[in-house]
DNA sequence: GCCAACGTTGGC
DNA sequence: GCCAACGTTGGC
C-alpha cells in the first residue's frame, strides 16, 4: 500500500517548475542533513508513494505540486563535495552518512498556502503545520492526503 | 531581521 | 550521560 509524505524544498534551489522542466521531470533530492528525514527516505519510502512538494523559506510557503517517489535511496553525492553547501566533512564514501533518492513531479497545482492549511480543522494535526516544526521531509496521514489531492486535483 | 524551536556538539 | 552553548530552520 502507498505511503504518503512531505518533502520541503526551498524555491529559490527546486522548485516545483524547476522539477517539471527536468528530464523526465525528475530531479535527486540532494541536500538532507537530518537524520530523521533521511530514516524517512531510506526505510518508509517506496518508488511510487505520493509526495505533496511544499516550498519553505519564501515569501508564499505551502504545497506548490504533486509529485511521486521515483527511486530508493542512495549516497548523495553532495556530502563529499568540498565546494557544495552541503559538504560533510565526516561523511567517508565508504560508509556515506547522506543519501537521496529520486523524486518526480507530477502536477504543479495552486498553491495552498500554509494560512489556508491553518485554517482547516480537518488538517489540524498534520505535522508540517506544528509549531517549530524543522523536518525537511515527513509523513503525511492518508486521510489528509486524499483531502489535499482531491482539492488540488479538482479539475 | 527577529526569534522560537529544535538538533548537534563538546566539555565535564 | 548530562546539559549548556551554539547553529540551523523557517515562519513571520
Amino acid at each position: 500500500m502507498a505511503n504518503y509524505w512531505l518533502m520541503k524544498s526551498e524555491p529559490e534551489e527546486c522548485s516545483i517548475d524547476d522539477a517539471l522542466s527536468a528530464p523526465d521531470c525528475t530531479v535527486a533530492w540532494t541536500g538532507v542533513r537530518n537524520y530523521q528525514a533521511r530514516n524517512f527516505m531510506r526505510d518508509g519510502m517506496a518508488v511510487g508513494d505520493g509526495v505533496l512538494f511544499y516550498h519553505s523559506s519564501c515569501a508564499e510557503p505551502g504545497i506548490a505540486g504533486i509529485a511521486r517517489v521515483a527511486s530508493i535511496t542512495r549516497p548523495d553525492p553532495t556530502q563529499f563535495d568540498a565546494a557544495s553547501p552541503y559538504f560533510d566533512a565526516a561523511a567517508k564514501p565508504e560508509a556515506p552518512r547522506w543519501l537521496l533518492l529520486d523524486v518526480q513531479a507530477v502536477r504543479k497545482t495552486r498553491l495552498l498556502g500554509l494560512p489556508e492549511m491553518r485554517v482547516l480543522p480537518a488538517l489540524g494535526d498534520m505535522l508540517v503545520l506544528r509549531k517549530g516544526n524543522r523536518l525537511s521531509v515527513m509523513p503525511v496521514a492518508p486521510a489528509h492526503w486524499q483531502l489535499i489531492a482531491n482539492d488540488l486535483l479538482a479539475p
